[in-house]
RNA sequence: GCUUAUGUGGCGCAGCAGGUAGCGCACAGCCUUGGUAAGGCUGAGGUCAUGGGUUCGAAUCCCAUCAUAAGCUCCA
């Protein structure tokens, strides 16, 4: 058997042990299901309250199981063999309910008291398990099915390995991943603030953070520039009757802010800018000569996420979009798309970004009225993602479900530093939305015709792009997006005329630089200069002075390289150019 | 939103068989004028998230609210 299919038996097989364990310390508690998962299994319970502290407890009555070398035996049973088994099981009743008719039903048996309705395979006898590496990891709810309708339910994660030191790596990396994680980091680098009483999920920019968004936008909206982009700029809410007509109101009222009503108008916060760019389309004519246009902003969006959603500046209610909607004909969908995935493919090499992953984002076809427009048009505009994801070369997958409400989409999922996969970026074809807002433009034969829009954003939100950043560099970020650049340091306190000149050369030429003059040592001074992450830090002392030179450290460095003033201008301005 | 936890000076934490708060960092002042990851001394700073309750007495126990975290659900 391969290594990976004997892990997940084993670790399904161990999800049956817990089971067993909780059901002899816990009389009472129901059992739901308990797979093996990434890292390890778990199991859900129904009537269970458990905390950490009960952890040891039961991963100690885990081994007291496994110890008794008890035999996993596997029967076959009629349909109402399995219900009278499970008679006084729920879960199990339900699910037994569902099976079809001709499905053959098993029941493995742990020991003699311990019974599972299970397709197997299993070890064969619990004496396997014993060199098995586990750790309970949380707890927590989970719905019954998956459903928010039903009940939730107590579901106890267990890390579980063939080999130990596949589980003390696995312990490293989420220590590791506290590390990166970009709330940590934010705050740590002053990036941003969140405060109760300017309310969740409201993410304040301070200075530093500030300064990496400007370089984020300026460098994105220059890209645009030189890609035929035009910026435009519009406010962040609208008349509900714009989104009555793009549709929003009736499919994702839930997710929007309340309405605003004043003097019998009724105002939204903006969720997205589509609506907003459609009406900048439709208020000019357009030959089919001028295009594709494509509209860009940068624009604040807001969205009632869930409270339990919201995640630093991962996901918040008030954010950024790198948005653009490009106004094409059918014969230029392809090439617009293409050019969208490029653009997406030239950003992420610039920022070094390698664990990525293309995903194409098609309907759920069991589900159809959540979407607007017929069969025949989904298929179309599906099959030509498609078409383009293939003929581009880039690695994909495809998931249903996962459509806009008005066309399917190109993701691309990204997963944070604790394990979150979310779209960073995105492009979206929509025949939808021009038909809504009745778009048009004036074809070869003088005829009036619909143009198609495809929805496009790079850095998918800004905020969410840098909590990605953040997590991917450590908060070591190229020296052209830093916002602390060079810092400068005295060795005493005749350096300081010195180190001011230094600081103004910088100044002018545009470097963020900032002067540490304080009294303090420069050992001291240096370790506060690298938990700043600080690219360059320059140490000015007499020597220094004296030559009209600057002692060079590098992050990541603990050599000092000694060289004068214009050599270091000269070297830190290409650095920055070049975008490393 | 749901389940479960957590909430102590700016930050990170200790204190919690109930007797009205401590440490480190940061901050301020002074001494030291120092050469590559923490020099020394002194000091200021907290109604222990908020509101109720139990008690002679609550940071410590109970309830509610708010916020945060993990997972679930959702994610245009």
């Amino acid at each position: 058997m391969e290594e990976n299919e004997k892990q997940k038996m084993y670790r399904h097989s161990m999800s049956h042990v817990l089971a067993k364990a909780i059901k002899s310390l816990y009389p009472g508690v129901k059992v739901a299901i308990g797979p093996a998962i990434e890292n390890g299994f778990y199991y859900d319970f129904d009537n269970l309250t458990i905390s950490p502290e009960d952890f040891a407890k039961i991963e100690d009555k885990m081994r007291e199981i496994i110890n008794k070398n008890e035999d996993f035996k596997r029967i076959v049973v009629s349909k109402q063999e399995a219900q009278k088994l499970f008679a006084d099981e729920p879960y199990k009743l339900e699910l037994i309910r569902d099976l079809p008719a001709n499905e053959t039903i098993t029941v493995y048996y742990t020991g003699e008291d311990f019974y599972d309705l299970c397709r197997g395979p299993h070890v064969e006898n619990t004496k396997f398990l014993r060199g098995f590496s586990f750790k309970i990891n949380r707890v927590s709810g989970a719905y019954w099915r998956g459903s928010e309708k039903n009940k939730m339910l107590t579901r106890i994660y267990v890390y579980g390995f063939l080999n130990k030191d596949d589980l003390k790596e696995c312990l490293r990396l989420e220590e590791e991943a506290k590390e990166r994680d970009h709330r940590k980091i934010g705050k740590d680098l002053g990036i941003f603030m969140m405060h109760d009483l300017i309310g969740k999920g409201l993410p304040i920019w301070l200075p530093n953070g500030f300064l990496l968004r400007r370089a984020l936008s300026d460098y994105i909206m220059d890209k645009e520039l030189s890609l035929g982009y035009q910026h435009v700029m519009t406010p962040s809410l609208g008349s509900i009757n714009l989104y009555k007509t793009s549709g929003h109101w009736e499919h994702y009222q839930e997710d929007m802010f309340p309405a605003m009503e004043r003097e019998n108008e009724t105002y939204v916060l903006r969720p997205m800018n589509c609506p907003h760019h459609m009406m900048i389309y439709k208020s000019f004519m357009h030959s089919y000569k001028d295009l594709p246009i494509r509209i860009a902003e940068i624009a604040n969006d807001f969205r009632f996420e869930g409270s339990g959603n919201l995640c630093g500046i991962e996901r918040t209610r008030a954010f950024t979009q790198n948005d653009a909607h490009i106004f094409c004909r059918p014969d230029q969908i392809k090439d617009e798309i293409q050019g969208v995935i490029n653009l997406i493919l030239d950003v992420y090499k610039d920022f070094g970004f390698k664990n990525y992953a293309f995903r194409l984002s098609l309907r759920d076809k069991k589900n159809t009225e959540k979407y607007f427009g017929n069969d025949e048009l989904w298929e179309k505009s599906e099959a030509a993602l498609r078409e383009i994801l293939k003929s581009s070369g880039a690695n994909y997958y495809e998931a249903e479900g996962e459509a806009a409400f008005y066309g399917p989409k190109i993701d691309v999922q990204v997963k944070s530093a604790i394990g979150h996969e979310v779209t960073l970026s995105t492009v979206q074809l929509d025949y939808q939305l021009p038909e809504r807002f009745e778009l048009e433009y004036v074809d070869e034969h003088d005829n009036r015709v619909r143009p198609v829009v495809i929805h496009r954003a790079i850095f998918g939100s800004l905020d969410r792009f840098v909590a990605f950043l953040i997590e991917e560099t450590k908060g070591n970020l190229p020296v052209w997006l830093n916002p602390l650049q060079v810092k400068i340091l005295t060795v005493s306190e005749k350096n300081i005329d010195y180190a001011r000149q230094i600081e103004a050369k910088l100044h002018l030429n545009k470097i963020r630089v900032s002067a540490d003059i304080s009294n303090e040592s420069v050992g001291k001074k240096i370790r506060s200069a690298v938990l700043e992450k600080s690219p360059f830090i320059l140490v000015l002392g007499d020597k220094e002075m004296a030559e009209n030179s600057v002692a060079v450290r590098t992050r990541g460095s603990k050599d000092t390289v000694s060289m004068s003033y214009k050599d270091f201008e000269k070297q830190l301005l290409e650095t920055i150019n070049k975008k490393v």
